[in-house]
DNA sequence: ACAATTTATATCGCGCACGATTTAATTACA
DNA sequence: TGTAATTAAATCGTGCGCGATATAAATTGT
């Protein structure tokens, strides 16, 4: 036999993180075309889902549901709000917090997008069973490693 | 009933594209403390393992293997050049190709290296089985988006 | 009330990741 | 053979993504 267990472990292919990076590119790249159309880049579309989903949320708390530092969403909501799509302003009850709600485009912008998701889903060539399967395993894994981050 | 499908279909955790996202930057985050102590990145730990699985590869080899980008590319093989880990040389039957080939650190790294996939299994709290299908059902869904893309 | 601590966001530097473009070498083919 | 087309890397600009640090506001403990 030619591959031994230790070459054999060393397979690129082999690595579930390496499957885990390569389609997190790979969804990155066909939803690049979709989005263009509407402005929007990969991580700000998350973002506005996370929005549409629940409008007027702290930095704090898309944060926690996007696991992103602030060091990575400030920039990226100041480009939002550069877009018109939000409006960043300080909580009155609480100086320190950001409020993030949609304008009006922003809202608008939520009919241009629905179509996305079936699009993707199609280009994946997954049926649902095995879509939501993977979703679910995937949430789970990424709960367990975040889980000691967390605690 | 609240959730209406059109709501329900708004939510962050139902896209799939938004778990393969988290669980990425999940692996990237486990993977940090333990690549920091052999001075890795994780692109750059991947792109190792290419190389201790195969040695003198061009750069255009590498980027199929790790759906990558010369632009993406050359930088962080400049940078493992100047930890020492790699050279970078022409290829003296075809100078436009650069060959990429292990310094004997670069190989040395590879003793450290190898204790890193069994710390990473441990922490994903996943049995092997499920680890399995998880990684056929990414390389497959990975491999139906870039179809298109590399025909 | 007030000093110490905690919390929320922002800033900075570094390293991806990509699309668009450039440069140089090779190949195709008229 | 010489010119056009193709190929391989590199370069540039933009946008993440994070750790370390800073700043300012709120909370805690006395």
């Amino acid at each position: 036999m030619k591959d031994t267990s230790k070459e054999d472990f060393l397979q690129l292919e082999k690595f579930l993180c390496f499957s885990v990076y390569s389609a997190s590119h790979a969804f990155n790249r066909i939803y690049k075309p979709l989005l263009d159309q509407i402005g929007l880049t990969y991580p700000q579309y998350l973002v506005m889902v996370s929005l549409w989903q629940e409008d007027d949320q702290s930095v704090r708390s898309i944060g926690e549901k996007m696991y992103l530092e602030s060091s990575t969403l400030t920039p990226l909501l100041k480009r939002l709000e550069a877009n018109g799509l939000v409006m960043r302003n300080r909580d009155p009850n609480d100086e320190r917090s950001v409020r993030i709600r949609l304008t009006e485009q922003g809202k608008a912008l939520r009919e241009k997008a629905e179509e996305i998701p079936t699009c993707i889903l199609e280009a994946t060539g997954l049926d649902i069973e095995t879509a939501k399967r993977l979703n679910r395993d995937l949430r789970a894994l990424r709960d367990q490693i975040e889980k000691p981050r967390r605690a």
